[in-house]
DNA sequence: CACTGACTTTCATTACGTGAAAGCCGACGT
DNA sequence: ACGTCGGCTTTCACGTAATGAAAGTCAGTG
């Protein structure tokens, strides 16, 4: 392995969420000798990408928050949508969600009105939003994402059969639904942004609601908004968006 | 200079918000030949922290974003500031604003009900975030940052004497203020977060309106936010809070 | 006071990255 | 159609720069 992957190796180390670790930790989690890890992390600090704290252990610095701000992918996600989440926030008086897929799981990407914080990892199985953007998903690679249909509450739907049943409905313009399958008592509908776009929609724009009845009345309003983003994200041109797919390097 | 140090550069590329750049580019900026460009950039998109476009061009990856916002001296304070940001413009119904400074610039951390994202850089001496975090740095830190008094609206304060004396004012107590120093009709009062902290303040809260008899009456609400904040930041111990200066390795 | 565990330094060894040079490919001009 | 140019990629002989075992430091603990 190369020394920059080595490197990228000591930031993985972070990547669980964990706010900070000691050396020695570092090196665990990076399969790294204890030297080589020291090395990598003095450089990584000196660069601004870990900070040393007190006590001598390090976490994720400042410096990679503001570049990773800059990522043109999700950055352009935000400028976006946050008008659009604003606005549907205020006229529905719900907590709004946009969230786009990483990976094998939905990550959010801005909201307003709730408790979740951009970055979260977010089940794609048993929220409206994951369900939105599964559904628009080629074959394989929907397949790829569902592999853990973990159960969260009793509604969750587990059974790969209805979950597939329910995404061929949203695939057909039904409004993606979640029914207390993550957490009891709330209720989501979630439409797809940019729904045509090359690999599958960009992101998918989420409203929470107490009740089911509440949810469904505001997704026209959802729609309204998604259409807004969809519109702003693709200007003129081609462009379709970005997608999470890992590793795979497209041109030669 | 080292191979990490090299990669970093590359990265160093897409700080200034550029979205997207060429091979050859990428190896202008950071001063490498092409071969070693392509090997760095080859294994950053391996890894994810840059995506490859279909044109061939390069840009900042979804994975750099996602860990990056997992930084927890940044990911502390919206975590906390958000509810108090949404409470406070809810309450004033003006746009609300969370900076900090990195390195020699304010950077947007979080906002509300603003255009500005965050993560955008703005002039520290002509806002009154700003000016609420430079009021109660070291001195030496100050000068350092106060190197340039760019001009940027008729009212802009240049002269370091006349800025100087706000500052002091401001650390005697007074809220900190910009009256459209930075743009024509932005009138703004900022209050530090958790301005006792080891080496300045956190962050400072903002609030922007159209006429300063207005931000003013603004004042109360922001301060009582600011300290929710603070009183968040640093739940029972010590921990002041992190700095974004650059380059310093406090521990040998 | 010896001991442990976490971190740091040193240094002989060589693997790994280097970058000049040459090859490839598509775009453009005529 | 053909030559040319710019941008990208590959190759490969070379030597720098990364490696990690071993030894040293230091604070905390029994």
């Amino acid at each position: 392995m190369s020394v920059l992957g080595r490197a990228l190796s000591v930031l993985d180390a972070f990547a669980d969420g964990t706010p900070s670790l000691r050396l020695t930790v570092i090196a665990q989690r990076a399969d790294l000798p204890l030297p080589t890890a020291l090395r990598l992390v003095r450089e990584l600090v000196a660069w601004g990408a870990l900070e040393r704290q007190s006590d001598g252990s390090y976490r994720l610095g400042s410096r990679l928050w503001t570049l990773g701000g800059q990522a043109p992918c999700r950055r352009r996600l935000v400028d976006l949508g946050r008008p659009a989440l604003d606005g549907l926030n205020r006229v529905t008086g719900l907590p709004v969600l946009l969230a786009a897929l990483d990976g094998n799981s939905l990550v959010v990407v801005d909201g307003v009105g709730t408790a979740l914080r951009p970055g979260t990892s977010l089940p794609p199985h048993a929220t409206a939003a994951g369900k939105a953007l599964l559904a628009h998903l080629p074959d394989s690679r929907r397949r790829q994402v569902l592999t853990d249909l973990a159960r969260l509450t009793p509604y969750t739907l587990t059974a790969p059969g209805a979950l597939n049943r329910q995404l061929a409905a949203i695939r057909a313009g039904a409004p993606a639904s979640a029914w207390e399958e993550w957490h009891l008592g709330e209720n989501e509908v979630a439409v797809p942004v940019d729904p045509l776009a090359g690999q599958g929609p960009a992101a998918a724009l989420a409203v929470t609601a107490r009740s089911a009845a509440q949810a469904r009345r505001a997704v026209p309003l959802i729609v309204r908004a998604a259409l807004t983003i969809s519109g702003g994200l693709r200007p003129v041109g081609q462009p379709p968006h970005c997608q999470g797919v890992p590793g795979v390097d497209s041109r030669r």
